[in-house]
DNA sequence: CTCAATGCAAAGTATTTGCACGCTC
DNA sequence: GAGCGTGCAAATACTTTGCATTGAG
């Protein structure tokens, strides 16, 4: 029994609620994968191991997983809520590349200091915070030179985009 | 004509768009509210200067003016975007109250300083950033001390909820 | 007179809820 | 056994799309 599986069957407990071979299968899941879920990910990766599985209990699951303080939800403005581990995670922020989707995850200790005391500039009590960075990763940005350089080569005044709309 | 006008303009001639007595009204109102507004708060004062107006070309124009930079999509991750002024207005964050959803902005160019360091750091070539402090705002913590003390001096095991969920 | 814009209704997404049945505690 | 949990379908909330009509350039 892992830690994780200890703090889920404790939150349960405490709330009165009933451990099932469904929430057992899907905080599995949960904990064998070290990527950003949504529920639609987590619902399919659930549905190899048990096909009757519902989409509607993994949705539950994961409010309950994140009431637990094991998951973490993360909205990356795609209007999909993203989940991702919590427990003894150190928080970080995230980068993402407009171009290929890729997530680069960070931490600043200095950032984080700030935003503190913004906070308390504010009298704000900070619950969470997200920081979220879009813009083109170190790959695409190489692949969008060469694309320009090969486009340069070919010199002609042809209207070819070299920057794509997400 | 203001320059948030001319701006539009350019942009839809660029575009070879039209410009509409709709899409004029809609830049109108946008530009009179100093506030985050979603789509339907827009089209609700919208409304009230010419009940023809559909939703829909609210939505596509919020989108228009997004692309001209006159307009900057924010989400709260409340499932509802919200645009705010982004001509001419300085880069700023959000603090969300989470008990009466007031939306505090604030401003760091030490903050501003890192996200770039940080990016940098990767290779990551930022397009834009968006920095969401949740928590609980001056007003409500005091509100909440006071509604635990007067809880304290009633001194009976009756539940009362000092805090409500959003 | 052409092609974009509009408004409506319908379709899409992502998520939540009502409900009858099944399974923990 | 009592009540929570489950899966389904339906509902909801926000946004986008198809289409016929209207209107700008």
């Amino acid at each position: 029994m892992t830690e994780e599986q200890e703090v889920f069957l404790q939150h349960i407990q405490k709330k009165g609620l009933k451990r099932t071979a469904q929430r057992d299968l899907i905080l599995d899941m949960f904990l064998r994968t070290e990527e950003h879920l949504s529920s639609e990910d987590l619902y399919r990766l659930v549905q190899k191991q048990d096909p009757t599985i519902g989409q509607t209990t993994v949705y539950r699951t994961l409010k309950l997983l994140t009431e637990a303080g094991l998951a973490r939800e993360v909205r990356f403005g795609d209007g999909v809520t993203h989940y991702e581990h919590n427990y003894k995670h150190q928080h970080h922020d995230h980068m993402i590349c407009s171009e290929c989707g890729r997530i680069i995850e960070f931490f600043s200790a200095e950032l984080e200091a700030i935003q503190d005391a913004m906070a308390a500039k504010h009298r704000f009590q900070v619950t969470q915070h997200l920081l979220r960075i879009i813009g083109i990763c170190a790959e695409c940005r190489r692949a969008l030179r060469e694309a320009d350089k090969a486009q340069a080569l070919v010199g002609t005044g042809a209207k070819q985009t070299s920057a794509r709309a997400r």
